[in-house]
DNA sequence: TAAACGTGGCA
DNA sequence: TTGCCAAGTTT
């Protein structure tokens, strides 16, 4: 029997109605300390700075994203200052965080704000999923976090908490409204955003995707899951089918000052507008034959060894094979080793670069501390 | 609707 | 070593 609804409120059983105020006192004492989180009940967040860390972290965890979060509010602490970089900048500082789109977004989204909405985001969730990068999920969680709007936000972490709290057995993705509709029965209108990140929270420290602790947890009377001891088994999952490999040669020239070829890749689609060390299509089946793709004539070496890269839809093997030219004889952005941190390489990249400078000597010298800096760029000098 | 789109941690 | 999959969006 649902209960009188508030204009504008989902309706939902009484029983459903004790749920949040539970999760928020729990929430009030195990709320996780991060960087983008104001303490919980207190004054409302920078919505750029929520913005920010919610792009940030689609797809991405918490202890991935902290660093780069970090790194960006010191560098761009406002809106306008991030619109008014340059593009290739916040590329080289969102390498290695992966879904290289969403840095292209945030700066586009970054453009729009400043421009369009005199730098204040709005506050509402309809016209923030205007704005690019900005879809179901973000445009509910700023709304939520950010102005303290009733909105649902439903992220993996609430869709495994909400599959187990009703027992929802539907495999996902089909799964997916039921999830939402019955996670808008568990929002409630005041606090809003507390309640979502506590649900991310829940999912993230207590409601585990394996082995949760329902002991700890403050729904483990209401859980339905737990009460069938079925909460290991959910959500349920369609099967996926397995990842092909692709197979590639990567070109690994230097010229006589030991600056290596590097160019831009295209502006969209994989890797989009990263840079990358040249190299062949990345093909299924056997690896390009030499010279496919290369930036130059000149005598390859094929070096040992195979760099191995998964992506989030195959596998990539490639063969890396170096030369050396006695000129810059090819366009490109011909880059010394010590600067790698100053250009947007993508982690796939940044193993090449470790393979190549490993297995050459190129710079007599110290090979190994070159090794060192192409493998961990991230700790880089200003530019 | 389904595929494309990164990376890293963990079992 | 391999597979899973995480604070999703775009096309």
């Amino acid at each position: 029997m649902p209960d009188e609804a508030p204009s504008g409120e989902v309706t939902r059983p009484r029983a459903q109605t004790l749920l949040a105020p539970r999760l928020l006192a729990w929430y009030d004492r195990h709320a996780r300390r991060l960087p983008w989180r104001a303490p919980p009940g207190t004054a409302a967040q920078d919505p750029y700075l929520v913005w920010l860390s919610e792009i940030m972290l689609q797809q991405t965890r918490v202890e991935a994203v902290q660093p780069y979060f970090l790194r960006f509010k010191e560098r761009w602490p406002t809106v306008e200052a991030l619109a008014a970089a340059d593009i290739d900048h916040v590329l080289t500082e969102w390498a290695g965080l992966g879904y290289y789109a969403r840095a292209r977004s945030l700066y586009a989204c970054a453009n729009e704000v400043a421009e369009r909405h005199g730098g204040k985001f709005p506050r509402t969730q309809d016209a923030l999923l205007e704005l690019p990068g900005i879809g179901p999920y973000t445009s509910a969680a700023i709304a939520a976090i950010a102005f303290d709007v009733p909105a649902t936000v439903v992220d993996g972490n609430v869709e495994r908490v909400v599959a187990r709290i009703f027992a929802v057995e539907t495999p996902l993705p089909r799964s997916k409204p039921e999830l939402r509709d019955k996670a808008a029965t568990l929002t409630p209108q005041k606090r809003a955003g507390d309640f979502a990140q506590a649900m991310m929270d829940l999912g993230a420290t207590i409601c585990t995707p394996t082995k949760p602790k329902c002991s700890l947890c403050p729904w483990n009377d209401a859980c339905v899951a737990k009460a069938r001891g079925i909460q290991d088994e959910l959500p349920r999952r369609d099967a996926k089918k397995a990842n092909p490999t692709r197979r590639g040669i990567a070109y690994w020239l230097v010229d006589p000052d030991g600056a290596v070829l590097l160019r831009k890749r295209a502006e969209k689609g994989l890797l989009g507008s990263m840079i990358e060390v040249p190299s062949s299509d990345w093909i299924v089946g056997a690896t390009p034959d030499v010279p496919d793709g290369a930036p130059a004539a000149a005598e390859w070496q094929r070096l040992p060894g195979i760099v191995r890269h998964q992506f989030t839809h195959f596998d990539l093997e490639l063969t890396v094979l170096a030369a050396t030219v006695k000129a810059r004889n090819t366009d490109g952005l011909w880059t010394l080793p010590d600067n790698f941190g100053d250009v947007a390489l993508p982690t796939v990249m940044r193993k090449v670069v470790a393979h190549a400078m490993k297995h050459t000597a190129y710079t007599p010298n110290d090979a190994a501390q070159m090794f060192e800096v192409a493998e961990k760029p991230k700790r880089r000098k200003k530019i």
